[in-house]
DNA sequence: AACTATGATAAAATAAATTTATATGAGTGG
DNA sequence: CCACTCATATAAATTTATTTTATCATAGTT
């Protein structure tokens, strides 16, 4: 059995069409035609029906069944095409959240350096939205993610290692940084300046949006933290950071807020299912589990 | 890329020896070296490494890595090609457990009859244990299991339907059965008649000796539930049995265990994961879901 | 009725996998 | 140390599989 025919399957099962599958791989018609002859040879079922009086095509139960499990076949072929490329470089790669940066980096270094693995090991710092597709496709080996609340992602092996709440972030002389707390829906006349989409800060602001029914100003959105504090030490507007974004050295206050059964910024360090991780790759793992 | 290949290559990694694998699959041995070039061309990195000093092939990192990934693919092969086999019969196959039989089968086949399906469905009969390993490689469509405790089976869909406590079965005229309840320890001198190996109740069967450290003679073993029960009837021996395997017409007794924490009789619906359900399957599922 | 879109088919061409035959290289027993 | 065995590699020939080219069939469209 080729995997050619599986993808062939599988894109003439989406867009229904065998000419438009054959020029999709830059293949001749009769080659898709041939190819699904193979299968439906193979399996000794048809796979798909030819309505020539509607021009429809429709999959029977047998195509869609067969495609359910090409799917995961092309999946996993994919994976070991990134992963074995992963192999053939010699570096370690990392994805972390920029949130995470300052506080666990120089941490896991120091421990990095300690096992000879510092030259051994590169970062890449991306929203969690973008680490998890990365470290699902195989481009990266070990991630760092954040999440609101657990993660709940079937191929991933998952281990939460801390979570921590959200909150208002502002410089010391901002009137909030003389509270204790505060309430979300106090907040419907202050600007806020935010992390950019893809951050899972946006997902627990729109929570706290949510059930607060409150609907507070955006005045800036950023991917980059330290522009994002800079911009709250300057007034422009107040933050909405995790607790551990926030450190002594930036002089910022983080005031936690009292809204109900509110999520949790969440850490885990995220591998794929049936990756095979080499001796350096566990020791990093294990380093960030510790950390 | 060539299913093939991948199917050499795991062989060769379970058995590192290329001749040895060419015999398996009935081909020369030129044809496994080729393959194997085929597949490190492919990646662009050594799978294996040929020792010629010590005789032994070792597996790379990017060889364990490849492997894990080839055997879920081939997994995902035979599945298919088990799983579309199904789909060539008409009749639906559903496995269920023999204890469960007596009770459930006609609530369900009621409910087949009413929505037309009797004909078309097929019962296997058989411990959970077989039952398991014949949804999972793709002989049934569905399965209703019993297991100790609820199921943990990462590659299919587990609904839990129902859990039940495990008694002690004697005849009415028996010294337990004037019991409300007996703790587990106090059946050391008891002979019991038990289902075979590969039935749950063994499983559960060898909790309760182990925590409350008590032997039981076990007399008898049966595969047959309604031979089991007639050895109870006859004094062979008391059964150890979940309460709802037992109905008023046996004529037995069934007197619940007081042991802490014990594990429960549970009995869930079972599919596949990625199994696509014809509309057929989906009733019959319902229908399983709902009784 | 001519035209277009879509898929099927057959023969030819090309590409890929397997076999046959033979080579290499490391151990092993006499 | 020589003949022998075991295990894998290599090259050419053969076989098998896939793709293309060219053409046809059918239904819908202008």
């Amino acid at each position: 059995m080729n995997t050619r025919d599986l993808e062939y399957f599988a894109k003439l099962v989406e867009i229904k069409n065998f000419s438009q599958v054959a020029d999709e791989f830059s293949v001749t018609q009769p080659t898709i035609t041939m190819s699904l002859k193979r299968l439906e040879d193979h399996f000794g079922i048809q796979l798909i029906h030819r309505d020539q009086s509607h021009g429809q095509l429709t999959v029977t139960t047998a195509g869609k069944q067969l495609n359910a499990r090409a799917k995961v076949i092309i999946e996993q072929m994919q994976l070991a095409e990134a992963e074995l490329a992963r192999t053939r470089q010699s570096k370690i790669k990392i994805g972390l959240p920029p949130i995470l940066g300052n506080n666990y980096l120089p941490q896991i270094a120091s421990e990095l350096i300690k096992h000879g693995l510092m030259n051994n090991v590169e970062t890449v710092e991306s929203g969690s939205d973008d680490l998890l597709e990365q470290i699902m496709s195989g481009k990266l080996d070990i991630a760092l993610l954040g999440s609101v609340g657990p993660m709940n992602e079937t191929n991933m092996d998952v281990t939460q290692i801390g979570s921590y709440p959200f909150t208002i972030v502002t410089p010391p002389e901002h009137r909030l940084a003389q509270c204790d707390h505060v309430a979300f829906n106090e907040l419907g006349n202050d600007a806020f300046v935010l992390l950019s989409a893809g951050f899972v800060h946006v997902k627990a602001f729109e929570w706290f949006k949510k059930e607060s029914q409150t609907e507070p100003e955006v005045i800036y959105r950023t991917p980059d933290v330290s522009i994002l504090k800079k911009m709250i030490t300057q007034h422009v507007g107040i933050g909405f950071l995790t607790n551990i974004a926030i450190t002594d050295e930036d002089n910022l206050v983080a005031t936690r807020i009292t809204d109900a059964d509110q999520p949790l910024f969440t850490i885990s360090v995220v591998t794929r299912k049936n990756q095979i991780l080499t001796p350096e790759m566990k020791i990093v793992k294990e380093i960030l589990l510790q950390n």
